[in-house]
Parts: structure tokens; sequence; C-alpha cells
DNA sequence: AACCCGGGGCT
DNA sequence: AGCCCAGGGTT
């Protein structure tokens, strides 16, 4: 690794300075178990910290060890992550520690070309393991990393594009400290995420505002430039609640969709249908509407109920076999991974 | 390069 | 309503 300019070096100080008077004590912080730091930078991808610490939490807890994460049941796994969104972690994580148990004989990836083979593992969460776990020179480079680096040296390429994903990566490699740079990242990120944030910084505080580009030139509100061109799709959800005795009718998620592998009830998009294979007799509309938003999609869903008698209960069972269906007790249901839209339901429900 | 994938909090 | 969050995968 060459050596870094003073100019550089000068923007590292600082903001480590900045970092040791002004941190964030979380619970990953202090360890160097590469385990741990994975299960936190997965949850934390796209997830704000207050939000993903009870997952830490929780995962910590139940999978002490990548052992632990490996033996247990996807469905557990993804109960687990019911509500955090963005299941496709979820899934991953729980591939990985497969592989990482059964082929890599428990033993962590621990350089970033290894660990940036990993699936859910993109260059960020490469460069944060490998930089926290074990002291590889590799910059980070997250929404705080951009939006401060933006600001200080102002450049003004879009974020989202691919272009800016190297030149930032780039930069930040020629800012990075080849000491404690596990620090130096962490400390550019607390500072972009307490500092140097996205509406209205308090940048008179800021320790970097006499060489802060954007500061001296009145640009703060303009930095970063991030061109938004996701268009959101609107869509009109009809469920059906079948229920026979205590049996309920619940259908596991495909992929090609939203929610891939949690549990929901057969629906039609669009119109709802008036009767449905199972029954001639008309579903009994739920008069209340709920309207779910998705960073990509906004949720019109309405419910209706179908009771099947007692004695269809062997024609149920073969429909649901049929039609790809489960037939779930329900005393079973608070143990599927579900929606947070069908979660919302259930609890209206009394369920 | 463009698109897809959740849910929550702040402005 | 729009933006952002310790991003990454697929096409």
């Amino acid at each position: 690794m060459s050596r870094k300019s003073s100019e550089n070096q000068a923007f590292s100080l600082k903001i480590i300075s900045w970092y040791k008077a002004n941190p964030r004590e979380l619970p990953w912080r202090g360890t160097t178990d590469p385990y741990k730091i994975w299960l936190s930078e997965i949850i934390l991808q796209q997830t704000r910290v207050a939000q993903g610490l009870p997952y830490y939490y929780a995962f910590s807890e139940t999978y002490p060890t990548v052992k632990d994460l490996a033996l247990a049941p996807e469905s557990e796994v993804l109960r687990l992550w019911q509500g955090l969104g963005y299941y496709s972690r979820a899934r991953n994580l729980h591939s990985c520690a497969k592989f990482i148990w059964y082929e890599l004989g428990g033993i962590f990836p621990n350089t970033y070309s290894e660990l940036l083979k990993l699936k859910g593992v993109g260059s960020y969460t490469a460069a944060a393991i490998s930089s926290f776990a074990f002291g590889e020179v590799k910059a980070v480079v997250d929404g705080n990393v951009f939006r401060v680096l933006a600001r200080y040296f102002g450049i003004d390429t879009d974020i989202a594009s691919g272009k800016a994903k190297i030149e930032f990566e780039t930069l930040a490699n020629k800012l990075i400290p080849n000491e404690n740079p596990g620090e130096y990242n962490q400390a550019i990120m607390d500072f972009g995420a307490r500092l140097c944030v996205p509406k209205n910084p308090d940048c008179p505080k800021c320790p970097l505002k006499e060489t802060c580009f954007a500061y001296q030139k009145n640009l703060v509100k303009d930095l970063p430039v991030k061109i938004n061109k996701t268009k959101v799709k609107e869509r009109n959800l009809h469920y059906y609640v079948i229920r026979c005795g205590e049996n309920w009718v619940w259908k596991k998620r495909k992929s090609g969709d939203i929610w891939e592998g949690l549990h929901d009830f057969p629906h039609s998009e669009g119109e709802p249908a008036p009767y449905l294979g199972i029954s001639e007799e008309k579903p009994r509309l739920i008069p209340k509407k709920y309207r779910h938003i998705l960073s990509h999609q906004r949720l019109n869903a309405s419910f209706s109920e179908l009771e099947i008698p007692l004695e269809k209960h062997q024609e149920l069972s073969k429909w649901c076999e049929n039609e790809g269906y489960l037939l779930v007790a329900e005393n079973e249901i608070e143990y599927l991974a579900k929606p947070k839209l069908i979660v919302n339901f259930l609890t209206d429900q009394g369920i």
C-alpha cells in the first residue's frame, strides 16, 4: 500500500479525532469475531441502526456461532427476520452459514476477496468485515461515506451510478490509514450518521468545515448528487382467508415477486374473485382496507373470509395439495414467517 | 446500466 | 410525499 498524502492524512486524522470524542456504543463494536461482525453488517444493510439492533440481539442470542445458524432450519431463520425486510438477506445469511460450516470446516473467510465470494456480501460488507475483524486496509463505502466524501471533496457524480461506486471506492482507499483501518471505517460512518447528516447538518460544529468544499462554497444542500429513478408500482391484492375448523389455508411465496419464502394467503390481483375453486360459497368481504407501502410498490390489500365445513376437510386437503397451498393449524401460525402486512391483518383479527 | 428487493423514521 | 438508511443480486 502506498504512503498517504499529507492532505489525506489530515482528513483521516480529523475524522478519527472526532470519532474518539463522539463514538456510538454499539454491541458489535469491540468484538473481532467475524461471525458477529458479518451478522451485524447483513442486518444493517439499508437499515438504520435503531431498527436493526433488536434483530442483532435476537440473532446473536439464538445463534451464537456460525454452527448454530447453519444447523437451524431456514423457516426459523426467516421467522426471526420477520419485520426487517429485504428477506433475501436472511436466506443468503443462512445459506452462507451452511456453506461455511459444511464446506469451509467452520472457518470464516478472512480476506476481502474471499469474503466477497459469499452470497449477500458485496464490496461494502467485505470491506467492513475484513477491516473490523482482520485489520485489512479496505475502505467501506456506504451511504454515509458517499455523502461525507461528496461534500468534503466537492464530487458531483451521481452516487447511484456505477461510475460513482468506482470513483468513491478509489478515493476512499486513498484516504484510509494503514494503521487501525477498521477504526477509521467506523469513524467516517459515525461521522456521516451523526454530524454530516443528509438534511440540515450542523456544519458550524464540524471539525472539517475550514477545508470542506461544500461548506466553503455553500453547496452542502446540493451534495451528494443522487438521481433517483425508481418508479413506484401500484398493486391491488385481494386475499382469501380460507378456514376449516382450526386449519387455515396458507401459501408460501415463491421467487419472482416480493416476500420470497414468506407466508401469506391465496390471493388474486385486481378484482376479487366471486367464487373460489373449493366452494360455491361466496367469500365474505372484510370492510377494512389495508395500504402497505414498500420502497418500490404501493399495495392496496383487501381480505375475504371463507369458512369450509368440516365435512369437506378431505376435499380441501386435496385441493391445497393440487394448488400448492398449506393447511396450517391456528396455533402454528405464529411460527410462520409472514410479511408485515399479514401480521397487521392477523393482529386486527385477534390472532 | 437498469431494475428489483421491505420497513421504518424524519423532514 | 419524498428521501434515506453500515447494499446486493439479477437481468
